[in-house]
DNA sequence: TTATTAGATTATAATCTTTATAATTAGTTT
DNA sequence: AAACTAATTATAAAGATTATAATCTAATAA
C-alpha cells in the first residue's frame, strides 16, 4: 500500500540525477514503511542482515542525500542522535519524555507565527518546527501501577 | 540591571539545596548576562581566563544541574552541539540558517496546540517547543552583494 | 572558629555519534 | 560492452558528552 510512495520517491531520485543503489533503495524503503522515527543506527541495524557488508557511513551518506532532496527530514531532539522522518505530509510530533515514543499529529500550519516572526525579527522565514512534550498514556498507566 | 535575576537564580539554587561554587556561580552569571545562546564550549572558553583550571566536565555538570532545577533550557538544533538559554520568560526563537544566529521573539503561548495534541494523541502534554527558520537581514544583505 | 561531610571539581579516559579519506566497486549512459 | 562518475566500504579521525576516581571545598553544626 505504500508501494506508490516508494515509487514516487524513486522517481524523485531519478529526476534529481541520484543513482539508485540497492543500499539507498533499502534505506528509503525502510524509512517509508517505518512508523517509528528511526536513528541512523536503527536503520543500520535493521538492514545489516540484508546487507552484511554495508558501512554505517553509507547510511549517513544516504540520509544526507535524501534530506538534501527533500524526501527526508532530520529531527534533532534532546537525545544524543538524530532521528529521521519521511517528509510525506505536514504534521507535528508529540514526544513522550518517559519512553521516547514519537507520535504524529495534525494541526493547521502555524503561518501566523511565521509572518509575525518575520515582522519582529526581520528574518525571511522559510519554515518552522514545533513539537509537544509530555507523557504517553502507556507510561502514565505504568507509573500508576 | 540583571543583578536581581542573578540573585533570584541563586536563591532558587539555595532553596533546592544546591551548593553555590565559584564555577557554578560563574556559569550562571554568564548565562544570565549573555544575549546569545552559548554552547557548553562557548561558556568554557569564556570562563577559562577566570578559572584556568576548570574542567569541561564542570561546565556540563553545572548545565545539567541548572537544567534540572529549571533555571536553564537546553536547545538542540541541527548543529552538533546543544545551546543553553536562561529560562526567563516565555519566548520563541528565530534561527538563521546561514549564520546560525538566534533571535528571540514573543508570541502568545500555543495552548490550543497543546490541548489538541492531548486529545488526538492521548498524551499528557507538559510543554512544547517551536522555532522558525530562515535568513536574517544581515545575511540577505550580504548575499545580495 | 573549626571539624565534618556530602557534594563539587579536576584530570583523564571512554563512549558515542558523525564525518573525512582513500581505495574499490558498481549504476548509468553511450 | 566500455567508460565515466558516483557510491560504497573500511578505516580513521573528529567532536560532543559522559564516566571514573582522586582531590578539594561549601555548608552546616559543634
Amino acid at each position: 500500500m505504500s508501494d506508490h510512495r516508494l515509487q514516487d520517491a524513486i522517481d524523485t531520485l531519478k529526476e534529481s540525477g541520484v543513482r539508485i543503489t540497492p543500499q539507498r533503495h533499502a534505506v528509503l524503503e525502510y524509512l517509508i514503511q517505518s512508523m517509528s522515527h528511526p536513528t541512523a543506527d536503527d536503520i543500520y541495524k535493521a538492514l545489516e542482515s540484508k546487507f552484511p557488508n554495508m558501512s554505517v557511513a553509507t547510511v549517513y551518506n544516504n540520509l544526507r542525500v535524501l534530506r538534501e532532496i527533500g524526501l527526508v527530514r532530520e529531527l534533532t531532539y534532546g537525545d544524543s542522535s538524530s532521528r529521521f522522518d519521511c517528509n510525506t505530509s505536514d504534521h507535528y510530533h508529540a514526544i513522550c519524555e518517559t519512553c521516547g515514543k514519537i507520535v504524529d499529529f495534525h494541526y493547521p500550519r502555524l503561518d501566523e507565527v511565521e509572518s509575525l516572526a518575520e515582522q519582529v525579527t526581520g528574518f525571511n522565514v522559510s519554515h518552522h518546527r514545533m513539537e509537544v512534550y509530555g507523557t504517553c498514556s502507556e507510561c502514565r498507566a505504568k507509573s500508576a501501577h
